[in-house]
DNA sequence: CTGAGCACCTGAGGGC
DNA sequence: TGCCCTCAGGTGCTCA
């Protein structure tokens, strides 16, 4: 389900529903998550009120009165929802926090992939998985001529370089693969080979593509859940990704599909190059 | 340094 | 209808 502006949706549509609310208990029903939660870790929880919900590349950070923070990634099947205690559980909630106004924030996730965890101001601080992210897209720190004068020696295709969270925050393949779509490069280019210009257009385009997602409610994928617990909906129109063989609505050609570090890329040969 | 390959898991979808 | 195969939004490890 997530990437980036899935996670802000979810982000967003949590605040109003769980900021300011106590947490009455905290039941954990399976701990074997990719990073498992340890036996009790999550039991700090109960009695502390939430005060915010951050967000660090995929990372939701829900911040507490007690100091602690409450680190979920929800990994490619990850749910969080608020709902009423006696709705029905669905298949593979993991995770419930009681809240104080009857109702309950729930985490599920079917392949197990994410990850929730408790950590102090310290924790957080060190935790290896932020500690080494790089700039995120959305905010100020993200600088085509930074990249374009860091990148001079490397040869990694910049897709891969995209994705790869030490470099930049929060891309995932859907918007790795729009972005170079909509920048006019192709996937494969190594970084190195990137003009100044070519920096410009694709830090350009990352921005856009992930603002527009946001915008439409962050629905890439079918299995997307709100805030709520609802389903979502395809608000977001996709211009090569999962579209191997169509034609491109720029230009017509037949988008291809390639293999790059293992995950599947998406583009036009005709206005990728 | 690179990237390939694999690992963690379950479920959806296509082909037969 | 069902079985078998491939693939999937993420991340992080080993290995060459």
């Amino acid at each position: 389900m997530p990437e980036l502006p899935e996670v802000e949706t979810v982000r967003r549509g949590l605040i109003p529903l769980v900021v300011g609310r106590r947490v009455l208990g905290v039941t954990v029903r399976e701990r074997r998550l990719r990073e498992p939660i340890a036996p009790g870790g999550l039991r700090r929880l109960r009695g502390v009120r939430l005060t915010g919900i951050e967000r660090r590349s995929k990372y939701l950070l829900f911040g507490t009165d007690a100091g602690l923070t409450l680190l979920v990634h929800l990994g490619m099947t990850g749910q969080l929802c608020v709902c009423d205690r006696g709705r029905p559980r669905r298949a593979h909630e993991h995770v419930v926090l009681r809240l104080d106004d009857g109702r309950e924030l729930r985490y599920a996730d079917a392949r197990r992939f994410g990850m929730m965890r408790l950590l102090d101001s310290e924790g957080l601080h060190r935790h290896p998985r932020l500690s080494g992210l790089g700039p995120e897209p959305l905010g100020g720190s993200l600088d085509a001529a930074v990249l374009h004068r860091a990148t001079r020696r490397l040869t990694k295709p910049i897709k891969n370089f995209l994705m790869d969270t030490r470099a930049v925050a929060g891309v995932g393949n859907i918007y790795a693969c729009e972005t170079l779509h909509r920048a006019g490069i192709r996937p494969t280019r190594p970084v190195g080979r990137l003009s100044r210009a070519a920096w410009e257009a694709v830090v350009g385009s990352l921005r856009q593509v992930l603002h527009e997602a946001i915008e439409a409610g962050g629905t890439t994928r079918r299995d997307f859940l709100n805030a709520e617990g609802n389903p979502g909906y395809f608000a977001v129109s996709l211009r090569v990704y999962d579209r191997a063989g169509k034609g491109c609505g720029r230009c017509g050609a037949v988008i291809k599909r390639i293999v790059q570090a293992g995950r599947s890329t998406f583009y036009c040969p005709r206005c990728q190059r």
